[in-house]
DNA sequence: AGCACGATTAACT
DNA sequence: GTTAATCGTGCTC
């Protein structure tokens, strides 16, 4: 399988977020390779994205959204969860894809250990949940998916036809102003081709 | 130095 | 549907 390359991560964020559906994340730990094709994904993009951490300027926190695409910007909320995006756009510009939800396909049985024996079906469906079975934490910010060496990648999969795709607004950004807010950012698979 | 809150999850009623 | 958990970050005093 071919990995997504770093020219994949420089287009516009809304098209990196659509083709990034289907597309397999693979994080590679110690002899064992975990991985999940992303099913749902989310657009932030540029500073005047109120609901983008990088609305109010460059902070040692988000700094990796300013830094070149394909790379990884992970970041810690609510006190206890991670979160994983995929930088993208032209460096300089903050802008990237939050990985919201995969399915399992590599792993499984470390990924069930990694979220403590809870039930498959809710292994990865939440950008929380999927750090958590992937083992990916702060360590990996700032982390190059597109290096030679790169033990957190993404590889090339078949496309998720157009009449699965579904849009909506973005999660859990209700404190944004409109129309930020009310953007249809959210990019996810439906639920058929949710089990491939 | 102090404080409010979050791109969430899980365990309640 | 509601709420506790839990702490780094960024803003105010």
């Amino acid at each position: 399988m071919t990995r997504l390359r770093r020219s994949f991560f420089a287009g516009p964020t809304l098209e990196v977020a659509r083709a990034l559906l289907g597309q397999r994340l693979v994080r590679l730990r110690g002899p064992e390779c975990l991985a999940g094709l992303i099913v749902e994904a989310e657009a932030y993009i540029g500073q005047e994205d109120m609901a983008c951490h990088a609305h109010s300027g460059l902070t040692p926190r988000n700094a990796a959204l300013f830094g070149p695409p394909g790379h990884a910007y992970v970041y810690f909320t609510y006190g206890m969860h991670w979160l994983l995006n995929f930088v993208t756009e032209a460096e300089g510009r903050p802008a990237a894809v939050l990985v919201r939800a995969l399915v399992p396909v590599s792993g499984v049985a470390t990924m069930r250990r990694l979220r403590r024996g809870r039930p498959d079906r809710i292994l990865t469906d939440g950008p929380g949940k999927l750090t958590q079975a992937l083992d990916i934490d702060g360590d990996f910010n700032g982390y190059d998916l597109c290096a030679a060496t790169a033990r957190l990648f993404v590889e090339a999969a078949p496309p998720v036809p157009e009449s699965a795709v579904g849009y909506g607004p973005r999660v859990g950004v209700n404190y944004a102003p409109e129309p930020w807010k009310s953007k249809p950012w959210n990019f996810k698979v439906n639920g058929d081709l949710d089990v491939i």
